[in-house]
Parts: C-alpha cells; structure tokens; sequence
DNA sequence: CCTGAATAGGGCACTCTGCTCACTATTTTT
DNA sequence: AAAAATAGTGAGCAGAGTGCCCTATTCAGG
C-alpha cells in the first residue's frame, strides 16, 4: 500500500486518554501516570504531531466565551457546477466556523454561530446572497445534549 | 443582570490569537509576542480557563487518526416525550461523537464517525434500535470544505 | 544470527513555572 | 476630591520541566 497511516495503538491511546484527563500536563507527568520513560512520551507525542493526530487549536476555544452563544446548522442548497466558488465565498463569512460537503440531498451543512436569532437571521441573508445559492435551511441548535467527545472511541481500544 | 458572564478583551483576543498559532507556546513566549509581562499572561490565562473559555482537548483529537476516517450527520426525529431517555441511550453508543437539540423538523443532530460504510449503516441501525427513535436521515460528509476555524472571529474583534 | 525499532535510564544546560512582593497607573466608588 | 478596587509591571527564587544527547536492553522480523 501506498499510504499507510500511521495508526495508534494502545499506549498511544492511553496518551491520548491522559492529555484528555488533563490537557495541560507535562511530559513529566504523562511519563509516570502511563509509567513509561519520559524519552517514550516525548517520542510518540512527537510521532502523534507529526501524523496529523491534533487538529487546531481553534477548536478549544468556547464561541461562547467569544460573545457568540448561539450556534445554528445551515444546510445550503447551491448550483452544484458553482460549488468551489461558492465555498470560497462562504469562507469570508467569518461566523461560519465550519462547512461540510454532504452527499444526499443537501450539498452544504454549514455550522454558524451568532449573537441572536436577528444576528442569525442576518448571516442566512448573507448566504443565500451568493452567487449560486439556491435555497437555505436553517436549524437553530438549542443545546449540545451530548457535549463532543472522543473518550468513549479512545476506552473501547 | 444576574449573570454577567465575563466577557473577553481585546487582549484576551489577542492571546487566543497567539494560542492559535501556535498552541504549545509557553507563557513567556505568548508574553513577549504580545508586549505583555508574564504575570498578566498568566493572569488572564487563568481567568479564562476559569470563566469556561476552553473546551476538552478532545476536540483537538483527530478522529481520522483513531481510525475513523469517515464522518456523518444523522438527523434523529424522536417521540418527543422520550427525548431525555433517548439522549442517554445514544450517549451510550461510542461513534456519536456530539449531539444538538434542534429547533425545527429535526430533534435531534447527531455526528458520528465510522470506519466505513459498512460501520455506519450499522450504527444508524443502533440508533434507530433505540426506543422512541422514529427516523433517522443520515448524510456523509464527503469532506470539511471549511475547516473549523475560530479566527476568523477573532481577527474581527 | 543480525538488524532495526522501541524503550529505559542517565545526564546536562537551559528555560519555564508558580508564587510572592512591591510599585505604578487607571478606573470606579464613595 | 479622596479612597478603593483593578490591571499591569518588574524583580526574585526554588523547583520543575524541556530539549537534546548518549548508551544499554529488549524484542520481533528477515
């Protein structure tokens, strides 16, 4: 095979199970919880970085805590030959925080966080403004009742 | 108001900036880069851990680098009644990785991620086991056209 | 049997952390 | 206008952590 990704096993796991435990601890600290050697930690943190394992730091941040409270899904119906213009020009909205090409029915499930339901109400406008949009759907998300997580992958391996 | 939440400067801005480009930055180095003394780097990092700014770190975990390259957006429509019933026993099935209570047709959005196809016809059939789960619509999601970002809401403050 | 990868352990110079204290502005309250 | 809270600075210190190096051991695969 061609690529081969790299894929984790159990220590690298439990790694990840620790960082999760306590994102700020040292490589230290990792060492003598996993009882490894602090020379293994740090090889296979770097080995985790190096693969792509940790995605931006952006996504710790709470949008919340940014003044954005709100956050709603979009799914966005658009012309699909103009579908890569269309997503440059939903990238300059800065409150879309996320967009996803679907297959099925609709082409874009767009993530959209705002200050209030006119401030949402504004963005959709801003949307469905782009050349080649066709019809929106908007979802107001009332609460995250299962709040993101990985632990549960992480203990299964 | 009862409940001010604290809300962020243009400096806490700044460092959130700073901690995006670069998420392993120590104190003094996010000191220096912003023209700050260390004690107020390390004060502000404090209250914003405090005030909830920062979400788990497990959303800086790839879930491709699990082995689970694929990701997909269920839309759950549920006998209302059961809702709370059923949100513990989704909770319970690992690939869900985050659920929203949402306004509108649908109750519930879940994101799930799966090894394949295969996996995920599988997990809709979990879902839809579950009592009160009336329908389920699921759609891949062929890629993350937009990546999550916070910055660019950042860069606006 | 040899090789390469992973791990452990030790060491060393340097940096960072957590904490405290004293001092100065700048607001806010009274 | 005076007093008090708030934010920032600068300095210092002991202890901990980091990055990097080298070596020895174990263990699986060719």
């Amino acid at each position: 095979m061609f690529c081969t990704m790299y894929s984790l096993d159990k220590t690298d796991t439990k790694l990840l199970q620790a960082l999760s435990a306590d994102p700020r601890s040292t490589f230290v600290a990792l060492a003598d919880t996993l009882g490894l050697s602090r020379n293994t930690v740090q090889a296979r943190m770097k080995r985790l970085e190096d693969s792509g394992a940790f995605l931006g730091f952006d996504r710790r941040i709470n949008p919340a805590a940014l003044g954005y409270p709100l956050t709603a899904f979009i799914e966005v119906h658009v012309q699909q030959k103009r579908l890569a213009q269309i997503v440059i020009d939903l990238a300059l909205i800065p409150e879309i925080v996320q967009a996803h090409g679907m297959s099925g029915q609709t082409d874009l499930l767009v993530r959209v966080v705002c200050t209030d339901a006119a401030d949402l109400f504004r963005i959709d406008g801003t949307i469905l403004a782009c050349e080649g949009v066709e019809r929106t759907e908007t979802s107001l998300a009332m609460g995250e009742v299962i709040p993101y997580r990985l632990t549960p992958l992480l203990d299964r391996g």
